[in-house]
DNA sequence: CTTATTGTACTAGGTGATTAATACAATAAG
DNA sequence: CTTATTGTATTAATCACCTAGTACAATAAG
């Protein structure tokens, strides 16, 4: 099934951010081997040289390399990867106090709606 | 100066965030003017047209309207602006969320994450 | 060796976003 | 009344993104 895009950024930087969930999660281990640039494209609903774009901009940062005719495949660098995991959440965290502070609300407040949203989340055990 | 615009979406939904986050702040308080398309277009350093398209959509989720040629007003009506806070804050923690949740993170973790990134930036206080 | 698969490159066309340059009616301000 | 400002509309041109289709060299698999 085609993967989701949802805002109006160009899907290539989407397919890069999932790509790069994907890895940071674990969901590619490090080492193992990407499907080819049609598979992926397939699986994502787009044009092979649109996932062949996605591509190339993982590869400039170093998380996967590809091996001509055999595949692409995930660093094996376990640092790297470390890295990826902890500039995602310092990123993501930090954009997201500045969204809540930018619509005034205070760091007791942010706190506050963080534990309140994962707690109303886990009352609903049916 | 002009704006800043990073991610790779259009530019007018951008701007349309943009303004609702001073809406929902208080920068623009609620009945008074805003600046005319074209002195916007200039603050923000991009083309009226594609200032007029967001102060478009603004206008049809009802939050500022236009009056031909005395210029645009933010509503006066206060429960839309709770509501527009609101529904703001919702969207931005439940995509924080998600976000972490998706690079492997548990609901702790993400609390935690957060609690660190505020206590941190308290501490710089020089 | 033969063949299929892989990453990669290239051209072409379509679409939407953005800029550019005007133009106009309505009206607040003088 | 006259004038400047306002929102709005229109047309055209440019550019990035995306898709489509094709092609090629390298090599793993048979």
């Amino acid at each position: 099934m085609a993967w989701k895009f949802n805002d109006g950024a160009p899907i290539y930087l989407q397919i890069v951010n999932t790509l790069k969930r994907n890895i940071a999660s674990g969901a590619y281990p490090p080492g193992s081997r990407l499907p080819s640039v049609r598979d992926l494209a397939l699986e994502a609903g787009v044009n092979p040289n649109t996932m062949q774009r996605a591509l190339s901009e993982l590869e400039r940062s170093g998380l996967v390399n590809s091996q001509r005719t055999a595949g692409r495949f995930i660093t094996e660098d376990a640092s790297a990867l470390l890295d990826l995991r902890k500039s995602m959440s310092e990123e993501i965290v930090s954009e997201f106090i500045a969204r809540l502070r930018g619509i005034g609300m205070s760091d007791e407040q942010i706190l506050d709606t963080v534990r309140d949203k994962i707690n109303s989340e886990h009352k609903e055990e049916t």
